[in-house]
RNA sequence: GCACCCGUAGCUCAGUGGAUAGAGCACUGGUCUUCGGAACCAGGUGUCGUACGUUCGAAUCGUACCGGGUGUACCA
């Protein structure tokens, strides 16, 4: 459509354009292009009469029913029934096809249980992958953390501690399920990490079992006491993530523990050193910052010899290029890293030009609750993942009585709130507000869903179009033809919340139509309902988007 | 100090060059003898943080400032 609009200008002022077709409030029409204003600048014109001009042209074409210059000189554009039921039939374009993703998200520590950031990434980057997977690509999800380093060396100390001595066959008395074998290792860490800070003979053991547990990699130790106790423990965490992922129903991720992935960035920081793209600088490895491209200096490998998150970031980019050979890689982090992965990125475009304008770091927000406090794990109050799926679980049983479909609206619940801020900033998670049923809400859109299949199961008509529509059946006609280039616009821009204030706005859409045209037994009964199916299909899809169910009935 | 992000209605947020700046929540009143009322309609007194600038046109772009947050060499 915004081609017949560029020949007309074409035809008219011999004048190659990129037209920009947007959508305006109802009364204006489906589309309205402001290109007459742009134009009569370049063709010293009164813009109104340009657009007079084109909007003449337009007339004739056969893409439009309408044009009518309106305001300073926007040509505002009207499309036929006919025209409007195909856009609401149409699919999104394939932005994506054959375009190979790596997407790395959630990213939880071994040894760590999964709080309210890990919630947030592991739906986020899950909703995501499916936009995109939509889009035509292959989508390989990844996920990185710490199988290694102090946190665990702190768990392994508790553990010790706790049974008295080195006795892997202890474990065999802890709980046997996923998340308490989670929640019993946080346990372990708590009593490791205050022993760290208040017990100076506690913090040389622990600093000495860093090293070791480095060793059982190195020298893959699998049989000493100790070993067995870390190898065990460590498939727990493991176990526990996978439990999670399938908790809250997401595609699971490949896992690349920081143990694998910091040998390979070694690799790579000897090379590079060797090429002098790293420079040694008081004993450390570092890349040199640009101060005017304000990337600041930072160590990739200490004075003692140890790699940092920087080596091993570099290693999980290697190992998911040698493993997929991505076109794209989009990676989720929290907004405190952004300036943080600017260097990391512009350390893998130096060291591997081909990977330059492959990769997106996509920063977010922090968690807050209904009173704007900040969960800190350090004051104790920290929301773990599982708590706050159990408390939205614990509202919604108030309002679903059947108890099979709990669990279909907690998710729903959550993922729509999550998906419905702009990715960035922080994400405001107010609990009544996520469960109500009214609102801009995952169970509002659920329950709207289960009303329009029944009605559709209320009728015994066939389906039919009519391309002379009233007022109210057009306006959700022309709603509906909005739902591909919606889909479209949030897959490019990575932002999911478009697609929760298009649902949202369609619901409203429909809920107008509704209260003004009878369905069953009307005599337009055939039309209405295959405004209905639509509307029904629709709903449906953009939920699976977001990875919510949509019930036949609530 | 420098850099980045944020600042829009009482609250939570959309809108990032276009028409009278919009939604939800909350609050008030009303509609309909409910095809699932979890509905619909009506009601906003907003310095779009401030000031200058660019533009036919600025919440949106530029510059400076104010306020909040984050980052800034051996943590992740």
């Amino acid at each position: 459509m915004n081609t017949a609009v560029q020949d007309a200008v074409k035809q008219l002022y011999d004048i190659d354009v990129e037209v920009v077709l947007t959508r305006p409030e109802p009364q204006f029409g489906e589309y309205s292009t402001n290109i007459a204003l742009q134009l009569a600048g370049r063709l010293q014109r009164n813009p109104r009469e340009v657009a007079s001009e084109i909007a003449e042209r337009l007339k004739q074409s056969e893409a439009f029913a309408q044009a009518e210059v309106a305001g300073p000189g926007f040509i505002n554009l009207r499309v036929s029934d006919q025209a409007l039921y195909a856009l609401a039939d149409a699919t999104a374009r394939p932005l994506n096809e054959g375009v190979n993703y790596v997407i790395e998200y959630s990213c939880p520590n071994a040894f760590k249980e999964l709080h309210t950031g890990h919630l947030y990434q592991t739906i986020f980057g899950d909703i995501l992958a499916r936009m995109i997977e939509r889009s035509g690509a292959t989508v390989h999800r990844t996920s990185f953390g710490g199988d290694v380093g102090l946190h665990v060396a702190k768990c392994l100390w508790g553990m010790v501690a706790e049974f008295g001595g080195i006795d892997a066959a202890r474990l065999d008395a802890v709980e046997s399920t996923p998340f308490e074998r989670a929640a019993w290792i946080s346990t372990m860490y708590v009593k490791g990490a205050a022993a760290y800070e208040n017990d100076s003979d506690a913090k040389a053991e622990i600093d000495q079992l860093n090293v070791t547990i480095y060793g059982f990699h190195a020298t893959n130790d699998r049989d000493s006491a100790l070993a067995k106790l870390y190898w065990t423990t460590r498939q727990w965490s493991f176990d526990y993530f996978d439990a999670f992922y399938d908790l809250v129903k997401v595609d699971h991720m490949r896992y690349y523990p920081e143990s694998a992935t910091a040998p390979t960035g070694m690799g790579v920081v000897k090379e590079q050193l060797a090429k002098g793209r790293l420079k040694e600088s008081d004993g450390a490895v570092v890349f040199e910052g640009d101060e005017s491209k304000h990337l600041h200096t930072r160590v990739f490998v200490t004075s003692k010899g140890l790699p940092t998150y920087e080596t091993k970031d570099i290693g999980v980019i290697w190992q998911e290029k040698a493993d997929y050979n991505f076109d794209k890689r989009i990676l989720i982090t929290g907004n405190d890293q952004f300036e943080y992965m600017r260097v990391v990125f512009a350390a893998a475009e130096t060291f591997r030009p081909e990977l330059a304008n492959t990769m997106t770091h996509l920063p977010h927000g922090t968690v807050r609750f209904g009173d704007g406090s900040k969960m800190s794990s350090r004051l104790g109050n920290v929301a773990r993942a599982a708590d706050v799926i159990d408390s939205v679980r614990e509202k919604v049983r108030e309002l679903v009585k059947d108890e099979s479909q709990v669990e279909s609206v907690t998710l729903g619940a959550i993922k729509y709130v999550f998906a419905k801020y702009r990715i960035g900033g922080d994400i405001s998670f107010d609990i009544e507000e996520t469960v109500s049923l009214n609102g801009n809400s995952g169970p509002y859109l659920q329950y709207a869903h289960a009303r329009a299949r029944s009605i559709m199961r209320k009728s015994t008509v066939e389906a039919a179009d009519d391309v002379t529509l009233d007022e109210s059946e057009r306006s959700l006609l022309r709603k509906l033809s909005e739902y591909s280039e919606m889909t479209e616009r949030a897959t490019r821009e990575l932002m999911t919340h478009h697609i929760c204030n298009y649902l949202y706005e369609l619901a409203q859409t429909f809920n107008r139509f509704y209260e003004k045209s009878h369905i069953v037994g009307d005599e337009r009964e055939a039309v209405r309902l295959g405004l209905v199916r639509r509307y029904a299909a629709t709903l449906a899809d953009g939920l699976s988007l977001l990875g919510i169910e949509a019930p036949e009935q609530l």
